[in-house]
DNA sequence: TCTGGGGTCCTAGGACCC
DNA sequence: TCTGGGGTCCTAGGACCC
């Protein structure tokens, strides 16, 4: 069974909410830029959600504590998210790139799959038309990207973030191997932090050193994903672009400005985030079945208790009653809680009641 | 260093049905 | 008294992505 050849690009905006504040505000160009929560002069709680490269010079790097950021770089512009201007920048950015592409695939809030084969006849057009995506955004957005090109999402995903920013990486088939490596495990897709631990236990730093290793072994050790991993090392990847559909879940959560014993305070932001969530259903045409719940506690301890009701709702009503269920046993006076969750799946298309079911 | 908020997918055990 | 297999749904937790 041989497989057919594909081009597929994985384009990724350069520190893209940065990137989107200093179009919007030039007077930051040239400062470091944070964007993430408020570091409320060191005090604050939360993480870094994108630097830019003048913050990233001091040492800054997304999901840092933001108390870090501040202390690293007290001089540096902080800003909050503005997602509501990010998604507009978002869907302009994703009409330009879909028209470059038969297959298309959104990953995240600023990076794309395309899938070229049918387009072009060699890695030299796949190439050209990367050149041609970047100069458009460039234009249209004022703002940069980097391009991986290469025979799978795998790859190009790796090549994309090989060169940044404003980069464009070229991996054909049997180069990919080869360019894969030298570099570290943790560069390669689903190797987070607990992945790469256990391989680097093993003995395992680079892809090539994944590559090299025993398949047995690591299926033994790490299940299906042990399979994948030694496939994918190899620069094999057969996963397909394709197009999200809907929605899965929709949830809300918020971490308290200071951990709580106060269970009124704490059902009342509960209250405050079902009725987010449902209104949110509402307005995507959506009923749900599950609600879960998350808690967690001071010490970082997290929990999630969830319930699957009888009926297909929308109501807040609903949503809130059986939130303040499924939370009532992790109340106890003893526990201070820190974070609070509302999440709600199991999801349904709908208008009316008829659909109820 | 002291850890956000929005998601997806996988696993494993148990209930329940045929 | 001890004992099936397959399928689906539900629940809780965990890893990973941006």
């Amino acid at each position: 069974m041989s497989e057919k050849r594909r081009i597929i690009l994985h384009i990724d905006m350069d520190h893209f909410f940065t990137a989107v504040e200093e179009r919007e505000h030039p007077e930051y160009r040239g400062r470091p830029v944070v964007v993430g929560a408020d570091p409320k002069q060191g005090k604050g709680r939360g993480v870094v959600s994108t630097s830019n490269y003048e913050a990233r010079k001091a040492g800054i790097r997304s999901g840092m504590p933001i108390s870090r950021a501040w202390k690293l770089c007290p001089e540096a512009v902080y800003l909050p998210p503005n997602f509501s201007l990010y998604i507009e920048v978002s869907l302009e950015i994703m009409d330009i790139v879909r028209k470059y592409a038969d297959k298309f695939e959104q990953w995240g809030i600023d990076e794309a799959f395309l899938d070229v084969t049918t387009r072009v006849k060699d890695y030299a057009e796949a190439e050209a038309i990367a050149k041609q995506i970047k100069q458009e955004i460039l234009e249209k957005e004022r703002l940069t990207c980097s391009i991986g090109v290469g025979p799978n999402k795998l790859v190009a995903k790796v090549a994309s973030d090989y060169q940044k920013p404003d980069g464009l990486t070229v991996v054909k088939e049997n180069e990919a191997e080869r360019f894969l490596a030298p570099l570290p495990v943790r560069k390669l897709l689903w190797v987070g932090r607990k992945t790469e631990e256990k391989l680097k236990a093993l003995g395992i730093n680079t892809i090539g050193d994944l590559a090299r290793y025993d398949p047995s072994v690591l299926s033994e050790k790490f299940g299906v994903i042990g399979t994948q991993m030694h496939l994918m090392a190899r620069g094999i990847d057969r996963s397909e672009v394709e197009q999200r559909t809907g929605a899965k879940s929709i949830s809300h959560e918020t971490t308290f400005e200071k951990d709580t014993d106060n269970a009124e305070a704490v059902l009342k932001a509960l209250d405050a985030l079902a009725e987010d969530v449902s209104k949110e259903a509402l307005s995507q045409s959506f009923f749900f079945k599950t609600v879960t719940v998350k808690v967690r506690y001071e010490n970082f301890e997290t929990h999630t208790r969830s319930k699957t009701l009888q009926f297909m709702t929308n109501r807040t009503q609903d949503l809130q009653k059986t939130a303040r269920e499924l939370l009532q046993p992790y109340l106890r006076s003893e526990r201070k809680v820190r974070l609070i969750g509302v999440r709600v799946s199991s999801l349904i298309k709908g208008e009316k009641q008829k659909t109820l079911v």
